[in-house]
RNA sequence: CGGAGUGUAGCUCAGGUGGGAGAGCACGUGCCUUGGGAGCACGGGGUCGCAGGUUCAAGUCCUGCCACUCCGACCA
């Protein structure tokens, strides 16, 4: 290719719009443009790499034995409404409608549609198992889009569906989907962990993240550096340290004058923060509940939203409380007319301090079983740092990542809904099992480049550079120049290398600032080393200069291939 | 969706108190130059986000709307 009839807008400035590398370097760098918050154009280098990762999940998932085919964008509402998620969607789900009138929507995924396809046309079991996946542009309309390509509102995904006889057969393609998102992310040269995650609104058994390990990601992760564990704080678990058994001391209601958060309370009793106990009230959907668990811990509302199987989860405002009767900042438990739901962190707690639940009174040395009842408890805590890891008690690391890849096992949750069913050995009839597995194609474009940049620009790994090899004839004005950089330029293709010649007639410092900015790997350099005979070559990645006699070029040049 | 900010040339931005629409870069032409975004000269380029209002006069003040960005909520 030919840089002088390329387009490729490089730009000097950082754009104002982009903060985040990835978005500062690929639209500097000319691979993409926005038109609107959220929607990218890939411009011919951008197309490039998103071709290049996109064949390489697609070499990976045929190796699986999936089967790619590709579904319409446009979807009908009847088929969302089949399952609840017209509704269930929210303000996410773009709709419109057609001449008709009739409501229609732009797939965010392709649960549904793909349930309908396998419904229609499967019977037996001996038309399963199936596995299809497809790669494809998604719409999601976000309330706030951000970070370039990592959160669009148009976004490419690969997207895959099995549909499985049992749930034993389905886990062992859960797991081959597993193993196939491993090989992906290796070949894409990503530093990335794989988590324990929450199956959240689009429901199932159980699932994994993938996640990069980059600044700017949004999902947090602990893991745990001696035994591997590692699981999205939303979902993670923890070994939970106990407090050695006591003697129960009698009831005491205390005088606390304006003293009602955790450290106050502690401080002021003094107490350690792990013998007071929060009650905090939730209202979800439409209940109210209370939530016991130790001061030094937080609530994770995805875990008490699954435990209520809750769509929505929030605390209760101060003006609900006032409603209920409850003294915002002295809330306790005793006398206290709402379900409640005690965290493991106050099983087997003695003597410890909770609200009275009357303005600037609080009650201590307070008992479960003799001062207030909790039947059951539950695993409502946050994870945090240093917190003992659930499988081997070594204290758990933080971190922020990326999520670029998602899987779920999810059961029958649309068969049933759709009626998915097949008839089964015995005869009867049954539903089909599934799973689904998302890789967010565009987003692992910008993910690469968090990982592969400094403050010239992007260093793309080999695997997915928009080219191989990168050729600038310093002076296109010296004969010399010119005829040695096409000599070398049409070698380069006939080996079948993918080369950028920079042909254009502008200052050496320019080609050498667009050539760091586009990160190419391989660079060769035609400039006052021709008088020698010479050629210098150059890495992107480790900046590693060596110069190459004209007449050893040729074979050089099979070596990168 | 709640809070905040920004919107002026292709890009990055400057334009106290109301009165000439500007700079650097980019672009075109010519000269010069060719190893890290060169230099000189000339030139083209604007619905000052949109609509309304105040005023003799609005980029500037007021109101409404839109877009974009940030923090948060949300995010199969």
């Amino acid at each position: 290719m030919l840089a002088s009839r390329y387009f490729m807008p490089t730009l000097k400035e950082n754009p104002s719009e982009a903060q985040v590398p990835s978005h500062i370097y690929l639209i500097r760098a000319g691979f993409i443009r926005s038109l609107s918050a959220g929607i990218y154009e890939y411009l011919p280098l951008g197309l490039r790499v998103l071709r290049k990762i996109e064949n390489i999940i697609r070499k990976r998932m045929d190796e699986s034995g999936a089967l790619e085919l590709l579904l319409p964008i446009l979807t009908p509402a009847e088929l969302w409404k089949e399952t609840g998620r017209w509704d269930v969607y929210g303000k996410e789900l773009f709709r419109l409608k057609d001449r008709k009138d009739a409501d229609f929507a732009l797939g965010p995924t392709h649960e549904e549609t793909i349930t309908d396809l396998v419904r229609k046309n499967v019977r037996s079991y001996k038309d399963l198992p199936l596995n299809f996946y497809q790669i494809q542009t998604k719409f999601r309309d976000e309330a706030r889009p951000r970070y370039g390509l990592i959160r669009g509102r148009e976004f490419i995904m690969k997207d895959g569906y099995s549909f499985d006889v049992s749930e034993e057969d389905a886990i062992k393609t859960y797991e081959i989907m597993k193993d196939t998102y491993h090989k992906i992310f290796k070949d894409l040269k990503l530093d990335y962990l794989m988590v324990e995650a929450d199956v959240g609104a689009i429901g199932g058994k159980f699932s994994h993240e993938f996640v990069v390990k980059v600044p700017s990601g949004e999902a947090h992760i602990v893991y745990c550096e001696s035994c591997g564990y590692a699981a999205n704080v939303e979902a993670a678990k923890f070994h939970h340290n106990k407090l050695p058994p006591e003697e129960l001391q009698p009831l005491e209601k205390v005088y606390t004058p304006s003293v009602s958060s955790v450290e106050e309370v502690a401080s002021f009793l003094k107490v350690p923060t792990q013998k007071i106990v929060k009650t905090l009230i939730y209202k979800a959907d439409d209940k109210f509940v209370a939530v016991l668990i130790r001061g030094d811990r937080e609530v994770n509302e995805t875990k008490l939203a699954n435990l209520l199987k809750a769509l929505d989860v929030r605390p209760a405002t101060s003006e609900e409380l006032k409603e209920l009767n409850i003294v915002e900042g002295f809330v306790g438990p005793i006398g206290l007319n709402l379900p409640i739901y005690g965290d493991y962190s106050i099983e087997g707690l003695y003597n410890f301090v909770v609200g009275a639940n009357e303005k600037d009174y609080h009650y201590k040395n307070v008992n479960i079983g003799r001062d207030i009842k909790v039947e059951h408890f539950y695993d409502l805590a946050s994870a945090k740092e240093k917190d003992p890891c659930p499988v081997c008690k070594a204290p758990l690391k933080e971190t922020t990542g990326l999520e670029v890849g998602h899987i779920f096992l999810l059961g029958t949750k649309y068969s049933s809904a759709m009626k998915a069913y097949f008839t089964d050995k015995d005869g009867k009839e049954k539903p089909i099992i599934m799973g689904c597995y998302g890789i967010g194609v565009s987003r692992l474009m910008a993910a690469i480049v968090e990982q592969y940049h400094d403050d010239k620009g992007i260093i793309w790994p080999d695997v997915v550079a928009p080219f191989d090899l990168h050729i600038l004839i310093l002076n296109m004005k010296d004969e010399k120049s010119v005829k040695s950089g096409f000599e070398i330029y049409e070698e380069a293709k006939n080996l079948g290398i993918d080369v950028l010649l920079d042909d254009r007639d502008i200052s050496p410092g320019a080609k050498f600032k667009d050539a760091d900015l586009i990160g190419i790997p391989n660079r060769i350099v035609i400039g006052k080393s021709l008088n020698e005979g010479k050629v210098e070559y150059q890495r992107r990645d480790s900046q590693e200069k060596k110069m190459i006699d004209l007449d050893k070029v040729k074979e050089f040049l099979q070596t990168l291939k």
